[in-house]
DNA sequence: GTGTTGACAATCA
DNA sequence: CTGATTGCCAACA
């Protein structure tokens, strides 16, 4: 069992708050927490986003992570997530969130 | 203790 | 829009 550090648990728990169709750049996750930087957001989401809905969780241009791009996008399409991005899947590349709309500030 | 790396961000060319 | 550079913070060798 994975003794989730409290960083992460915060993070998590952040992430977890985030209302499907919605999402947060690292560094706003990082800055809405007041600790910890957008790299660090980006590592508890790697060792522990297993469990959260890392999905929700973009750079600041709205470009999802890496290795989970389509996987990313079957969400973004799932939950109605405002994206700016190509039609067609084939490359599956140049998938971007339409951060003006999508861009969640925690209590809205 | 130092240097490098990384699921980042902002700025400049 | 793409690419390169710098800054920031923590983990890792």
């Amino acid at each position: 069992m994975s003794t989730l550090d409290d960083y992460s648990s915060q993070v998590l728990d952040v992430v977890d708050g985030i209302p499907p169709g919605q999402v947060m750049s690292y560094g706003d996750v990082a800055e809405y927490l007041g600790a910890g930087g957008p790299r660090q957001v980006g590592r508890v989401l790697a060792v522990h986003g297993g469990g959260a809905a890392w999905w929700r969780v973009t750079h600041a241009d709205g470009t999802p992570a890496p290795g989970h791009e389509r996987l990313a996008l079957e969400h973004y399409l799932a939950e109605g997530t405002p994206l700016r991005a190509a039609p067609h899947i084939p490359p599956s590349r140049q998938v971007r969130v339409d951060m003006r709309k999508a861009r969640w500030a925690g209590n809205r």
